[in-house]
DNA sequence: AGCGATAATCTCGCCGAGCGAGATGTTACG
DNA sequence: CGTAACATCTCGCTCGGCGAGATTATCGCT
Protein backbone atom coordinates (compact mmCIF):
# COMPACT_ATOMS: atom_id res chain seq x y z
CA UNK A 1 0.00 0.00 0.00
CA UNK A 2 2.78 2.04 0.09
CA UNK A 3 5.57 1.93 -2.74
CA UNK A 4 4.51 0.93 -6.38
CA UNK A 5 7.07 2.90 -8.55
CA UNK A 6 7.58 0.26 -11.48
CA UNK A 7 4.99 0.99 -13.53
CA UNK A 8 4.35 4.55 -13.76
CA UNK A 9 7.55 5.90 -15.37
CA UNK A 10 8.91 8.26 -13.28
CA UNK A 11 6.59 10.41 -11.17
CA UNK A 12 8.88 11.10 -8.80
CA UNK A 13 8.20 10.39 -5.27
CA UNK A 14 5.61 13.30 -5.39
CA UNK A 15 3.44 10.05 -5.97
CA UNK A 16 3.55 8.59 -2.77
CA UNK A 17 1.63 11.56 -1.59
CA UNK A 18 -1.45 10.63 -3.69
CA UNK A 19 -1.61 7.19 -2.74
CA UNK A 20 -1.42 8.37 0.90
CA UNK A 21 -4.31 10.83 -0.22
CA UNK A 22 -6.21 8.21 -1.47
CA UNK A 23 -5.96 6.12 0.81
CA UNK A 24 -7.00 8.48 3.50
CA UNK A 25 -10.31 8.58 1.38
CA UNK A 26 -10.66 4.96 1.14
CA UNK A 27 -10.57 4.74 5.18
CA UNK A 28 -12.76 7.64 5.22
CA UNK A 29 -15.48 6.28 3.30
CA UNK A 30 -14.90 2.91 5.14
CA UNK A 31 -15.34 4.65 8.71
CA UNK A 32 -18.73 6.19 7.07
CA UNK A 33 -20.55 2.99 6.30
CA UNK A 34 -19.15 1.55 9.30
CA UNK A 35 -21.01 4.75 11.17
CA UNK A 36 -23.61 4.05 9.18
CA UNK A 37 -24.49 0.74 9.85
CA UNK A 38 -24.20 0.91 13.58
CA UNK A 39 -26.87 3.49 13.44
CA UNK A 40 -29.38 2.01 11.18
CA UNK A 41 -28.16 4.13 8.36
CA UNK A 42 -27.11 4.00 4.88
CA UNK A 43 -24.32 5.43 2.82
CA UNK A 44 -26.20 7.83 1.12
CA UNK A 45 -28.08 9.01 4.26
CA UNK A 46 -25.08 9.85 6.66
CA UNK A 47 -24.29 11.93 3.67
CA UNK A 48 -27.04 13.87 3.40
CA UNK A 49 -26.81 14.37 7.09
CA UNK A 50 -23.54 15.75 6.58
CA UNK A 51 -24.86 17.89 3.38
CA UNK A 52 -27.73 19.12 5.49
CA UNK A 53 -24.98 20.36 8.87
CA UNK A 54 -23.11 22.02 6.35
CA UNK A 55 -25.72 23.89 4.63
CA UNK A 56 -27.01 24.72 8.28
CA UNK A 57 -23.19 25.81 9.33
CA UNK A 58 -23.12 27.78 6.03
CA UNK A 59 -26.62 29.38 6.96
CA UNK A 60 -27.99 27.83 3.30
CA UNK A 61 -31.29 26.33 3.05
CA UNK A 62 -31.42 23.02 2.84
CA UNK A 63 -34.77 22.12 0.58
CA UNK A 64 -35.63 18.75 -0.48
CA UNK A 65 -34.58 19.83 -4.28
CA UNK A 66 -31.47 21.44 -2.94
CA UNK A 67 -30.39 17.94 -1.06
CA UNK A 68 -31.12 15.89 -4.11
CA UNK A 69 -28.81 17.81 -6.13
CA UNK A 70 -26.00 17.71 -3.31
CA UNK A 71 -26.17 13.76 -3.49
CA UNK A 72 -26.37 12.95 -7.23
CA UNK A 73 -29.95 11.12 -5.89
CA UNK A 74 -33.19 11.62 -7.77
CA UNK A 75 -36.19 13.39 -6.70
CA UNK A 76 -37.79 9.97 -5.79
CA UNK A 77 -34.81 8.80 -4.13
CA UNK A 78 -34.49 12.18 -2.26
CA UNK A 79 -38.02 11.64 -0.61
CA UNK A 80 -37.04 8.14 0.40
CA UNK A 81 -33.70 9.37 1.91
CA UNK A 82 -36.11 12.41 3.77
CA UNK A 83 -38.10 9.54 4.69
CA UNK A 84 -35.58 7.52 6.39
CA UNK A 85 -33.50 10.52 8.30
CA UNK A 86 -37.18 11.73 9.65
CA UNK A 87 -38.40 8.60 10.30
CA UNK A 88 -35.22 8.05 12.55
CA UNK A 89 -35.87 11.80 13.43
CA UNK A 90 -32.76 13.24 12.62
CA UNK A 91 -34.75 16.12 10.54
CA UNK A 92 -37.88 17.41 10.38
CA UNK A 93 -39.64 18.69 7.12
CA UNK A 94 -40.91 22.37 7.59
CA UNK A 95 -42.78 23.58 4.83
CA UNK A 96 -41.45 27.04 3.66
CA UNK A 97 -43.77 30.00 4.55
CA UNK A 98 -42.35 32.52 1.65
CA UNK A 99 -42.96 29.97 -1.32
CA UNK A 100 -45.58 26.39 -0.09
CA UNK A 101 -44.11 24.68 -2.61
CA UNK A 102 -41.24 23.99 -0.78
CA UNK A 103 -40.32 21.50 1.65
CA UNK A 104 -37.07 23.19 4.56
CA UNK A 105 -34.92 19.89 6.03
CA UNK A 106 -34.15 21.12 9.63
CA UNK A 107 -31.59 19.09 11.26
CA UNK A 108 -32.40 17.70 15.18
CA UNK A 109 -30.48 18.45 17.65
CA UNK A 110 -30.16 14.19 17.97
CA UNK A 111 -28.16 14.77 14.41
CA UNK A 112 -25.92 17.06 15.43
CA UNK A 113 -24.93 14.61 18.74
CA UNK A 114 -24.46 12.32 16.25
CA UNK A 115 -22.25 13.82 13.75
CA UNK A 116 -20.59 15.58 16.31
CA UNK A 117 -20.08 12.09 17.67
CA UNK A 118 -18.83 10.56 14.38
CA UNK A 119 -16.74 13.67 13.73
CA UNK A 120 -15.17 14.49 16.83
CA UNK A 121 -12.52 12.39 17.41
CA UNK A 122 -11.12 12.91 13.85
CA UNK A 123 -11.57 15.95 14.06
CA UNK A 124 -10.07 16.29 17.62
CA UNK A 125 -7.10 14.34 16.49
CA UNK A 126 -5.99 16.29 13.30
CA UNK A 127 -6.35 19.32 15.53
CA UNK A 128 -3.75 17.46 18.07
CA UNK A 129 -1.89 16.49 15.40
CA UNK A 130 -1.55 19.95 13.72
CA UNK A 131 -0.34 21.01 17.27
CA UNK A 132 2.48 19.66 16.22
CA UNK A 133 2.94 21.47 12.65
CA UNK A 134 4.50 25.31 12.49
CA UNK A 135 2.58 27.66 10.76
CA UNK A 136 4.57 27.44 7.43
CA UNK A 137 3.92 23.63 7.71
CA UNK A 138 0.04 24.08 8.33
CA UNK A 139 -0.27 26.60 5.39
CA UNK A 140 1.85 23.61 3.02
CA UNK A 141 -0.83 21.58 4.59
CA UNK A 142 -3.99 23.91 3.53
CA UNK A 143 -2.20 24.83 0.37
CA UNK A 144 -1.82 21.15 -0.72
CA UNK A 145 -5.54 20.27 0.05
CA UNK A 146 -7.18 23.61 -1.89
CA UNK A 147 -5.17 22.91 -4.69
CA UNK A 148 -5.99 19.28 -4.94
CA UNK A 149 -9.96 20.34 -4.35
CA UNK A 150 -9.62 22.35 -7.63
CA UNK A 151 -7.54 19.53 -9.49
CA UNK A 152 -10.36 17.30 -8.42
CA UNK A 153 -13.61 19.93 -9.35
CA UNK A 154 -11.81 21.17 -12.65
CA UNK A 155 -11.28 17.25 -13.97
CA UNK A 156 -14.66 16.99 -13.53
CA UNK A 157 -15.68 18.93 -17.19
CA UNK A 158 -12.42 18.74 -19.00
CA UNK A 159 -12.98 15.34 -21.08
CA UNK B 1 -25.02 29.84 12.56
CA UNK B 2 -21.35 30.10 11.94
CA UNK B 3 -19.39 28.50 15.05
CA UNK B 4 -19.95 25.11 16.62
CA UNK B 5 -17.62 25.52 19.25
CA UNK B 6 -19.87 25.43 21.72
CA UNK B 7 -19.08 21.45 22.22
CA UNK B 8 -14.94 20.35 20.75
CA UNK B 9 -13.32 21.98 23.68
CA UNK B 10 -11.19 25.05 21.71
CA UNK B 11 -10.73 24.05 18.34
CA UNK B 12 -8.42 26.70 16.58
CA UNK B 13 -8.50 27.32 13.25
CA UNK B 14 -7.07 23.88 12.10
CA UNK B 15 -10.85 22.86 11.96
CA UNK B 16 -10.93 24.83 8.36
CA UNK B 17 -8.04 22.04 7.06
CA UNK B 18 -10.33 19.45 8.65
CA UNK B 19 -13.26 20.62 6.65
CA UNK B 20 -10.97 21.05 3.58
CA UNK B 21 -9.91 17.35 3.45
CA UNK B 22 -13.39 16.36 3.78
CA UNK B 23 -14.11 17.91 1.22
CA UNK B 24 -11.51 16.70 -0.80
CA UNK B 25 -13.20 12.93 0.16
CA UNK B 26 -16.16 14.00 -0.92
CA UNK B 27 -15.02 15.35 -4.31
CA UNK B 28 -12.86 12.53 -4.98
CA UNK B 29 -15.90 10.13 -4.32
CA UNK B 30 -17.97 11.99 -6.54
CA UNK B 31 -15.22 12.04 -9.31
CA UNK B 32 -15.54 8.21 -8.41
CA UNK B 33 -19.04 7.78 -9.28
CA UNK B 34 -18.93 9.79 -12.40
CA UNK B 35 -16.39 7.78 -13.48
CA UNK B 36 -18.43 5.03 -13.02
CA UNK B 37 -21.56 5.38 -14.20
CA UNK B 38 -19.71 7.05 -17.39
CA UNK B 39 -18.29 3.30 -17.81
CA UNK B 40 -21.29 1.14 -16.97
CA UNK B 41 -19.82 0.57 -14.05
CA UNK B 42 -21.39 1.14 -10.48
CA UNK B 43 -19.16 2.87 -7.04
CA UNK B 44 -18.33 -0.90 -5.75
CA UNK B 45 -16.84 -2.28 -9.04
CA UNK B 46 -14.22 0.83 -9.58
CA UNK B 47 -13.51 0.72 -5.92
CA UNK B 48 -12.47 -3.47 -6.67
CA UNK B 49 -10.76 -2.44 -9.71
CA UNK B 50 -8.55 0.12 -7.90
CA UNK B 51 -8.30 -2.52 -5.01
CA UNK B 52 -6.68 -5.56 -7.54
CA UNK B 53 -4.83 -2.61 -9.39
CA UNK B 54 -3.02 -2.18 -5.98
CA UNK B 55 -2.82 -5.34 -4.91
CA UNK B 56 -1.16 -6.32 -8.61
CA UNK B 57 1.51 -3.13 -7.87
CA UNK B 58 2.16 -4.68 -4.58
CA UNK B 59 2.51 -7.93 -6.29
CA UNK B 60 -0.31 -9.18 -3.85
CA UNK B 61 -2.20 -12.37 -5.33
CA UNK B 62 -6.06 -11.34 -5.63
CA UNK B 63 -8.55 -13.73 -4.57
CA UNK B 64 -12.15 -13.31 -4.68
CA UNK B 65 -12.35 -13.64 -0.85
CA UNK B 66 -9.51 -11.16 -0.22
CA UNK B 67 -11.70 -9.15 -2.53
CA UNK B 68 -14.41 -9.43 -0.54
CA UNK B 69 -13.00 -8.31 2.64
CA UNK B 70 -11.14 -5.66 1.31
CA UNK B 71 -14.87 -4.41 -0.14
CA UNK B 72 -16.36 -5.50 2.97
CA UNK B 73 -19.18 -7.49 0.98
CA UNK B 74 -19.86 -10.87 1.49
CA UNK B 75 -19.39 -13.32 -0.50
CA UNK B 76 -22.44 -13.92 -2.66
CA UNK B 77 -22.06 -9.71 -3.71
CA UNK B 78 -17.89 -10.51 -4.61
CA UNK B 79 -19.34 -12.99 -7.13
CA UNK B 80 -21.69 -10.21 -8.56
CA UNK B 81 -18.98 -7.84 -8.86
CA UNK B 82 -16.65 -9.96 -10.20
CA UNK B 83 -18.81 -11.19 -13.01
CA UNK B 84 -19.84 -7.61 -13.76
CA UNK B 85 -16.06 -6.46 -14.17
CA UNK B 86 -15.27 -10.20 -16.12
CA UNK B 87 -18.47 -9.23 -18.36
CA UNK B 88 -16.60 -6.10 -19.03
CA UNK B 89 -13.51 -7.07 -20.01
CA UNK B 90 -11.41 -5.42 -17.23
CA UNK B 91 -10.55 -8.66 -15.25
CA UNK B 92 -10.81 -12.64 -15.72
CA UNK B 93 -11.23 -15.16 -13.35
CA UNK B 94 -7.85 -17.75 -13.27
CA UNK B 95 -7.83 -20.87 -11.28
CA UNK B 96 -5.28 -20.74 -8.58
CA UNK B 97 -3.07 -24.66 -9.89
CA UNK B 98 -1.42 -24.94 -6.45
CA UNK B 99 -4.89 -24.52 -4.42
CA UNK B 100 -7.69 -25.54 -6.94
CA UNK B 101 -10.20 -23.95 -4.83
CA UNK B 102 -9.32 -20.15 -5.53
CA UNK B 103 -10.10 -17.94 -7.88
CA UNK B 104 -7.00 -15.43 -8.91
CA UNK B 105 -8.33 -11.92 -10.36
CA UNK B 106 -6.23 -10.96 -12.95
CA UNK B 107 -6.95 -7.63 -14.54
CA UNK B 108 -6.65 -6.85 -18.04
CA UNK B 109 -4.44 -4.09 -19.85
CA UNK B 110 -7.65 -2.47 -20.58
CA UNK B 111 -8.79 -1.68 -16.96
CA UNK B 112 -5.26 -0.71 -16.58
CA UNK B 113 -5.37 1.69 -18.89
CA UNK B 114 -8.91 2.71 -17.76
CA UNK B 115 -7.09 3.41 -14.49
CA UNK B 116 -4.56 5.44 -15.84
CA UNK B 117 -7.08 7.68 -17.71
CA UNK B 118 -8.77 8.11 -14.55
CA UNK B 119 -6.40 8.63 -11.66
CA UNK B 120 -3.69 10.17 -14.45
CA UNK B 121 -5.14 13.39 -14.72
CA UNK B 122 -5.44 13.86 -10.93
CA UNK B 123 -1.89 12.02 -10.46
CA UNK B 124 -0.71 14.53 -13.00
CA UNK B 125 -1.95 17.59 -11.48
CA UNK B 126 -0.94 16.82 -8.28
CA UNK B 127 2.26 15.79 -9.22
CA UNK B 128 2.82 19.21 -10.72
CA UNK B 129 1.65 20.96 -7.84
CA UNK B 130 4.09 19.72 -5.60
CA UNK B 131 6.22 20.95 -8.08
CA UNK B 132 6.13 24.40 -6.48
CA UNK B 133 6.60 22.83 -2.75
CA UNK B 134 9.90 23.09 -1.10
CA UNK B 135 11.24 19.96 0.93
CA UNK B 136 10.32 20.76 4.18
CA UNK B 137 6.65 21.41 2.61
CA UNK B 138 6.22 18.22 1.03
CA UNK B 139 7.57 16.43 4.30
CA UNK B 140 4.71 18.27 6.34
CA UNK B 141 2.17 17.20 3.78
CA UNK B 142 3.30 13.55 3.68
CA UNK B 143 3.13 13.72 7.20
CA UNK B 144 -0.15 15.17 7.81
CA UNK B 145 -1.33 12.44 5.60
CA UNK B 146 0.35 9.64 7.38
CA UNK B 147 -1.74 11.43 10.55
CA UNK B 148 -4.59 11.48 9.40
CA UNK B 149 -4.54 7.86 7.97
CA UNK B 150 -3.56 6.75 11.53
CA UNK B 151 -5.99 8.64 13.11
CA UNK B 152 -9.40 7.48 11.08
CA UNK B 153 -7.33 3.75 11.24
CA UNK B 154 -7.06 3.86 14.80
CA UNK B 155 -11.01 5.06 15.13
CA UNK B 156 -11.96 1.52 13.56
CA UNK B 157 -11.35 -0.82 16.69
CA UNK B 158 -11.78 1.28 19.47
CA UNK B 159 -14.72 -0.16 20.61
C1' DA C 1 -58.66 38.49 -10.91
C1' DG C 2 -58.29 34.24 -14.04
C1' DC C 3 -55.58 30.76 -16.42
C1' DG C 4 -52.08 28.23 -18.41
C1' DA C 5 -47.03 27.44 -17.73
C1' DT C 6 -43.64 26.26 -14.57
C1' DA C 7 -41.66 24.55 -10.32
C1' DA C 8 -41.08 21.46 -6.07
C1' DT C 9 -42.24 17.41 -4.12
C1' DC C 10 -44.37 13.00 -3.75
C1' DT C 11 -46.44 8.24 -5.47
C1' DC C 12 -46.12 4.11 -8.20
C1' DG C 13 -43.85 0.35 -10.48
C1' DC C 14 -39.63 -1.58 -11.63
C1' DC C 15 -34.48 -2.87 -11.71
C1' DG C 16 -30.60 -4.48 -9.70
C1' DA C 17 -26.84 -4.45 -5.82
C1' DG C 18 -25.96 -6.84 -1.79
C1' DC C 19 -27.37 -10.17 2.01
C1' DG C 20 -28.28 -14.91 4.26
C1' DA C 21 -28.43 -19.64 3.60
C1' DG C 22 -27.01 -23.43 1.50
C1' DA C 23 -24.97 -26.13 -2.62
C1' DT C 24 -20.73 -27.54 -5.08
C1' DG C 25 -16.15 -28.47 -5.89
C1' DT C 26 -11.27 -28.78 -3.64
C1' DT C 27 -7.79 -29.64 -0.27
C1' DA C 28 -5.84 -31.30 4.19
C1' DC C 29 -5.70 -34.49 7.86
C1' DG C 30 -6.76 -38.62 10.40
C1' DC D 1 -10.31 -43.41 1.71
C1' DG D 2 -13.56 -40.60 4.58
C1' DT D 3 -14.48 -36.54 6.80
C1' DA D 4 -13.74 -31.81 8.17
C1' DA D 5 -12.40 -27.29 6.62
C1' DC D 6 -12.23 -24.11 2.91
C1' DA D 7 -13.19 -21.11 -1.41
C1' DT D 8 -16.47 -20.00 -4.42
C1' DC D 9 -20.87 -20.02 -6.51
C1' DT D 10 -26.30 -20.35 -6.75
C1' DC D 11 -30.84 -19.15 -5.11
C1' DG D 12 -34.31 -16.27 -3.09
C1' DC D 13 -35.09 -12.06 -1.00
C1' DT D 14 -34.93 -7.09 0.68
C1' DC D 15 -34.65 -2.50 -0.21
C1' DG D 16 -32.14 1.71 -2.28
C1' DG D 17 -32.51 4.30 -6.34
C1' DC D 18 -34.53 5.30 -11.09
C1' DG D 19 -38.12 6.85 -14.65
C1' DA D 20 -42.59 8.44 -15.33
C1' DG D 21 -46.32 10.71 -13.97
C1' DA D 22 -49.54 12.74 -10.30
C1' DT D 23 -50.20 16.48 -7.03
C1' DT D 24 -49.92 20.92 -5.10
C1' DA D 25 -48.23 25.64 -5.15
C1' DT D 26 -46.32 29.84 -7.48
C1' DC D 27 -45.51 32.95 -11.37
C1' DG D 28 -46.30 35.52 -15.74
C1' DC D 29 -49.49 37.22 -18.84
C1' DT D 30 -53.54 39.42 -20.49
Amino acid sequence: MSEGRERGSEEGPEREIFHLLRAVTVEYGLRQAEFASDNGMHATDVRALICLLDAERAGVEATAGWLGGQLGVNSAGTTAVIDRLERLGHIARVRDGRDRRRVLLRVEDRAKELGWAYFGPLIGGTDAMLKGFDDSEVAAVRRFLSGVLGIMAGSKDNT
